[in-house]
DNA sequence: CAGTTTATTTGATCCATCTCAATTCGGCTG
DNA sequence: CAGCCGAATTGAGATGGATCAAATAAACTG
């Protein structure tokens, strides 16, 4: 089996296929309601929030007051701990559902701040049991959700305590790839709106190295670009960089 | 304030207090159930498993056959992924509940093995809305454990990525310390069931790492003895080591 | 659009942790 | 209880990624 780079564009499955391999796929299938619900949800009226860049849609310790579903723009979720060391938890795209942390004791776990300017729907508790009964299958799409949110953190630590630091960087690109692509494909328009130290964060490392291990994938002519504006170039190639590590020969 | 390593036995939540650190409390909370309602599923017949060493409770792809309560013994879940690494992602002890992972799908996402000969009690899925409308306070039980579970994973995704080896394995061993104590008590006899590679594959290191790093301790009378059976001399330093590193004095 | 600030890239060095190797310890078996 | 075997410890050396520092590029401001 062979890893062209030329071609049609290649569907997810079929990149996947190639490594056999669960645990990139568990990150690029993000923690997304099942589409239906997703549709009935979005036909109810629900109350919409304009986050500016930078702006917080939530704290730690603060009370859960609903669900919400970002529609524009780019979240990301961060714990903080007392002595200021804080950890990005997750990054959240249009139609992610973020506030799950909250259910155990009805308070936030983490802090919820947009990237980029952002649009989330609220989906609020008080309305909860009614909508409940509305939809029959919400409440084990949310079960769902929160268990697969579990397996991505699972998957997550395994990157991170497994995988050297270029292959953590290409298992994060090819999963924002999954991401931003529509209908099953991989993008190639690859644009990373957050910046370097929050995929550090992320990720355990350091801009630096985040920025090198970009510049092993150019070297390698698997993207082009620099800055925040990449292009994939070979989708399978970085597939087979996520999975199997930096190619030894 | 000072941190003794004399006077009575210190309570958790003291420990806590001196560092106002959640990321160790969170550690050091394991998923259990409330207690009433432990108590009233505990009150329920159901079979029990016993498990030899290292035996195998269910596999990654399984399909869920019911949720189980550790009662004996010490557990681990283990994520694998197509190329052979592997990743622990819990340890479980007795109270503790294992299994959850498959809600979503109703397939378990990670291997459950035990450490040491172990006894689970097995709530068996065909039961569950017979026993759900007996114990009403049973899905938001089982919603709050998922997403406590999902806490933890977040913090030791933090401790993973933001700490050096020694406070690693200083927040190890007094998270141990907390959920092998009794009511709230640190226990002082740390008994560490698994070995040593597990323990540094659970916090990515290796074991030569968590040689050094329990030597370090001991050499600070943190704690004494070695291999399995260690005594915990100065909770409050360890919980210390473990908030702020190891003292740079 | 020039000037200023902030983010990213690149380079050189250092250090924490890994790796490899050798004991030592502890538990198990006959 | 002696002998065996896997686990844990300890040591010496190699290295991946961090750190420190500087240059470039991009974003923002008036």
């Amino acid at each position: 089996m062979s890893f062209d780079t030329q071609g049609p564009p290649l569907q997810l499955s079929e990149l996947l296929v190639y490594g056999q391999n669960a645990s990139v796929q568990q990150l690029c299938s993000p923690h997304t309601l099942d589409d239906n619900v997703l549709t009935q949800l979005a036909a109810l009226p629900m109350r919409e929030i304009k986050l500016a860049r930078g702006q917080t849609l939530f704290r730690q310790g603060h009370g859960l007051h609903g669900l919400y579903i970002v529609t524009e723009g780019l979240l990301k979720t961060t714990l903080v701990d007392a002595q200021g060391r804080h950890q990005i938890t997750g990054f959240h795209f249009p139609g992610e559902l973020v506030g799950l942390d909250a259910f155990h004791n009805r308070e936030h776990l983490c802090m919820a701040t947009s990237i980029e300017p952002s649009t989330v729907r609220v989906f609020a508790l008080h309305r909860f049991n009614e909508t409940m009964a509305r939809l029959p299958g919400l409440y084990d799409a949310l079960a769902s959700v929160l268990s697969k949110n579990l397996a991505e953190h699972e998957q997550l630590l395994m990157v991170v305590n497994q995988r050297d630091a270029s292959a953590r960087v290409a298992i994060f690109l090819f999963s924002l790839a999954c991401r931003l692509g529509r209908n099953g494909q991989v993008a190639s328009d690859l644009i990373l709106a957050m910046p370097r130290a929050d995929i550090a964060n992320y990720l355990g490392l350091t801009t630096e190295t985040i920025s090198r291990a970009i510049a092993a994938l150019r070297q390698t002519d698997i993207i082009e670009g620099r800055g925040k504006h990449l292009r994939l170039v070979a989708p399978a190639r970085l597939a087979d960089w996520a999975i199997n590590g930096r190619p030894s020969s």
